[in-house]
DNA sequence: CTAGGCTCTGTTGTATGCAAGAGACGTTGG
DNA sequence: CCAACGTCTCTTGCATACAACAGAGCCTAG
């Protein structure tokens, strides 16, 4: 739950305090609301103690990050990606991680490489201590290390953008890794690392379009991903 | 101006008119509105002849857009992306379309083979005939054929997102094209088709990129890219 | 029994009213 | 002359009222 909550954030609130739409956004993931359920306006508004104004201009924008269908004049509803669409979704996201990867490898900052160093460290006590939760956090950390290290703002909007688009689906699949591909899954990181390390740009996208693709496949052949 | 309305659609209005988001946005993209000029709701609301709260809505989206700022209880000014921006975009644009051109070289879709070789022919005429409106109008054919044809929804929406924050910039240094710099665009696409052609996904993606890195490079070295 | 239409309810779409904050400008005290 | 303060106006933010439409269910005619 607060893990979706960080996980929503982008904007420019104060920081104090979620706004609305991360609010409702949290709402929804939260999953007490099922794919296809109607979501009300005068529900919300009354679930927020707020008006329907600043509940539709949330919906809106829930609406432009696809995680709800507005039928107009019928209501909206919650809208779950088809399985095409998740493709599509790690399609993108091989794009752009790769895209941040090969130009982080470009600057070769110092600080991300550290911070890489650690995680992966960190990351093989937690995979051989069997916590899986950690081990999420850990990986979480790094994919968004390269993101960010790639300091193109930009770039961090789009990928937040599509984040949020697989994060229904994402609640739906978590620790959907086996040990196996746990194993897989940090020997990749490591090679991106490495690359990184080497000012390879040029690998470090492959090898992170590599990692990325590996990781959606492990994915999208969960019995649980919706197959149409 | 005609073409400004093209570019804003994406989303899902009946097609009949188009919607008060793509009008106000057409408005401020007209050129009306200097960077930094405030964009009062209810100027808006009387220039459209709707009340403030469809505004407000509009605004918004094109606040996450990126085209105008709200500042809460002040106003919403049109925002002039900084140089940094656009050198942003730009890259994520080379990103977006590379991964495209590797996909659709994948696929190596006839229909949009053809498409792209009528293009480059027509686009060879254009460029004879000195019809620098026609020769602009092919290459955003060009790029859309490509785009589309990779059959990647979410990427088109990024991709239209992206290009909605470029557009403001792109309609102030339109025609920044010189000859020579049009010679070796056209060659460049003919490049990424024959490398698509040869459903070379890798070298159709390569060729993508460094044309559209050659392209950003026309326009950011204009003088009248604001330098900051 | 079925098809067509009608009503009725629930929802969204829009307009409008009101309050509160931000900034400009004039004013006043030092 | 300058700085600080107070007021005043313009803007947004939110609440609420009303209109209009979609869809479900029922009712009726054939």
């Amino acid at each position: 739950m607060q893990e979706t909550l960080v996980i929503a954030q982008g904007s420019q609130p104060p920081a104090k305090e979620l706004s609305l739409l991360d609010r409702v956004r949290a709402l929804i993931l939260g999953g007490d609301f099922p794919p296809g359920a109607p979501v009300s306006e005068v529900f919300l508004s009354q679930e927020f103690e707020v008006s329907r104004t600043p509940i539709r201009e949330a919906l809106k924008q829930l609406q432009h990050e696809g995680l709800v269908e507005i039928r107009p004049k019928v209501g909206t509803f919650v809208r779950e990606p088809t399985r095409r669409e998740i493709v599509e979704l790690f399609q993108l996201k091989e794009g752009l991680e790769g895209l941040a990867a090969g130009l982080l490898a470009r600057r070769g900052k110092v600080r991300e490489i550290s911070v890489l160093e650690r995680n992966v460290a960190e990351s093989d006590e937690a995979a051989a201590e069997q916590d899986a939760e950690r081990y999420a956090e850990l990986v979480h950390e790094f994919h968004r290390t390269i993101i960010t290290g790639a300091d193109n703002n930009k770039l961090v909007e789009h990928y937040e953008r599509l984040m949020n688009q697989l994060a229904y689906h994402r609640l739906v699949l978590r620790t959907a890794e086996h040990p196996g591909r746990i194993r897989a899954s940090t020997a990749e990181h490591r090679t991106v690392l490495a690359m990184i390390k080497d000012k390879d740009h040029f690998g470090a996208e492959a090898a992170m379009r590599n990692h990325v693709y590996a990781s959606s496949r492990e994915v999208l052949t969960d019995s649980r991903t919706r197959n149409d």
